[in-house]
DNA sequence: AAACCTTGTTCCATTATTTGAAACTTGGTT
DNA sequence: AACCAAGTTTCAAATAATGGAACAAGGTTT
C-alpha cells in the first residue's frame, strides 16, 4: 500500500544499499533500523543478502556495515563503458590544457547532477574522490544546461524532483525563476552559474547534445570571481562549443572496437 | 534446482547485473538472452527492474544496456567509506615518492584481487580507470601475500576458486605450487611476483594486517626487469612495511571524526 | 546474582511476488 | 502476403518475501 520504492524485492533492496552509502561511515544495523520503514526481521534479511552479494561489507570488529567492493568493480565497468566519459576523456583533457581552469564533465543521474569527470588545473587529477559526486541540478551550470535542453515532459518531471535550498544570495529560488533561466539557455545555446552554489564560484557550462538533441552530459569551465567573471568566462564559449561537438560526435561513432585491449598493467 | 547465485530474487538481480558488466560494452537484451539460464520473461523483468533502477542505462537509439550511473555514484561511498582506501591515501603518497615506482594498494574482492588505488611514477594519477580493477589472485604479489595471511580455510576455499591460468613461463600452475609459495610468504612476512602474470614485471608485496592479524590488503612496490631486480626490489622492503603498518595503525583508530564536511567543489 | 535492558537472530503461518509457457506485437525481410 | 526475429504482455501455478513474536547474547542496573 503506497510504497516509495516501487520495484519489488530488488527495489527494496537496492534503497537499502542507497540508505548505506548515505550515511557516509559504516553504520550498525541498529542504527538502519531505527530510519527505517522495514521491519526488523525484513531489513534484517536484505542485510544479509547484500553482504552475501558483497554489495555491503560486514566489519566483525565494529560490527558495522559498508557499501562493498562488488560496487567498486561494477563502477568501474560503469565507468568505462558508460558511452560519454572513455570517449570525452582526451577531449576534456585538451580543453583543460587549453583554459588552464577547473573543468567538469557531468551527466544526469536522476534528477540530480552527477560528475562523471574533472581536471582540475592546479593540482594532478584525483579522480575517484571526485568523479561520482552527487551534486543539485537547478543550481549548478552543468545541471541547468542538461535541464534546459531536456524535452518538456522530462524538464518538468525533473523540476518536480528539485528541492530548491537557497545557498547563496543568487539562488535560483524556486520553480519558475528556474524555467525562466532555462528559456534564456535555450536562447543562447549555453548557460552560466553565477554564484548560485557557492559564493564566488563561477561557471560556464555547454550541454553535450546527440545529432538527434538527446542530452548527452554537459561540461563546464569553472572558476572563481577573484579571478574573472562572467564575461572572462564567456571567452571559452567557442572552445566549449567546439569540445562538445566533438565529443558528441565520437560518441556517436563510438562502437567498441577495442574491447579484448590486453592492457600492460603489471600486478 | 541447483542454481549458482543463491539469495533469493535480489542475487539472480545482481547477477545479472554483473553479467552486463562482463560484457565490457554495451549489450542488447537477445545477447544477454541467448548467454542466460534465465527465461525471457524473466530475464526482461530483471533488466527493466534494474533500468527503473539506474543500476543499467538504456541506450534508446542503439537498444543496448550498460551499467548505470548510480553504481558510479554508489562507488563513490564505497571508496570514500572503505576503511582502508582514504585512509591509507597519504601513506600511498609517501610511499610512491620513496620508491618512484608503480604503487599498488589492493583488496581481496571474492577470490580476486582488487586494486584500490594507485600510484603511477611517471604520469600523474588516472585512478577511476585503474582502481576497480580486478586481476587473478594466485599470481600476483599483492594477491599471494594477501592469500598467505588468511586463516586456514578462507585460504582453501579461495585457492579453490582459481583457475591458475598460465600466463608466463614462471606462472604457479597449480594449487600445489601456490600453497608452497604461501608456506614461502608466511616465513618471510611479504612476498614477490616474479614475472608470474607478465614477462618482465615483477613486484614486492606487503600484507596489510590488523593487529588482531586480519588481512586489510596489501601493497606492492612494481618495477619491469628492465630497470632492476628481486634483489633491487628487496631494498623498498623496509619502507613498504612501515607503510603498511602505519596503514593497519590507522584503520584501525579510524572512527569518522570529520563526517559533515561541507567540502568546496565550486560545480 | 537476579532482573532488566539493548542489539542481533531465528521461526513459521500468512501473504504477496516471482515465475515462465504461451500468446501477442512490432518492425523488418523474403 | 507470408515469414522471421526481437521484444513485450498475460495469467494461473509455484515460490519466495513478509513480519509478529519469541529467542539468544552481551551489558548494565538494582
Amino acid at each position: 500500500m503506497g510504497h516509495v520504492t516501487g520495484d519489488g524485492t530488488v527495489g527494496k533492496a537496492l534503497a537499502v544499499l542507497d540508505q548505506v552509502a548515505a550515511f557516509g561511515r559504516p553504520v550498525r544495523f541498529s542504527e538502519l533500523l531505527a530510519q527505517s520503514d522495514f521491519p526488523k526481521p525484513t531489513l534484517y534479511r536484505f542485510v544479509q543478502t547484500l553482504t552475501n552479494q558483497q554489495m555491503l561489507a560486514y566489519d566483525p570488529d565494529r560490527q558495522t556495515y559498508a557499501p562493498g567492493v562488488r560496487l567498486v568493480r561494477l563502477a568501474h565497468a560503469a565507468w568505462e563503458q558508460s558511452t560519454l566519459a572513455p570517449v570525452a576523456r582526451p577531449h576534456v583533457d585538451a580543453l583543460s590544457k587549453a583554459v588552464g581552469e577547473t573543468v567538469h564533465l557531468a551527466q544526469l543521474d536522476n534528477a540530480q547532477v552527477l560528475y562523471i569527470d574533472k581536471r582540475n588545473a592546479a593540482n594532478p587529477v584525483q579522480m575517484y574522490s571526485q568523479a561520482g559526486k552527487v551534486g543539485p541540478a537547478y543550481c549548478t551550470g552543468v545541471g541547468k544546461v542538461m535541464l534546459a535542453f531536456l524535452d518538456d515532459a522530462a524538464t518538468e518531471k525533473v523540476i518536480a524532483q528539485q528541492s530548491f535550498h537557497v545557498f547563496t544570495e543568487y539562488t535560483l529560488a524556486d520553480a519558475d525563476a528556474l524555467r525562466h533561466e532555462l528559456d534564456e539557455i535555450r536562447a543562447h545555446g549555453y548557460g552560466f552559474d553565477r554564484e548560485e552554489h557557492e559564493p564566488g564560484i563561477i561557471c560556464i557550462a555547454m550541454p553535450i547534445l546527440s545529432e538527434g538533441g538527446r542530452v548527452l552530459g554537459a561540461l563546464s569551465v569553472t572558476s572563481t570571481t577573484n579571478r574573472t567573471n562572467l564575461a572572462g568566462l564567456e571567452a571559452y564559449e567557442p572552445v566549449l562549443r567546439e569540445t562538445a561537438a566533438k565529443i558528441a560526435r565520437d560518441a556517436q561513432n563510438w562502437s567498441f572496437p577495442d574491447y579484448e585491449t590486453k592492457e600492460a598493467t603489471g600486478i
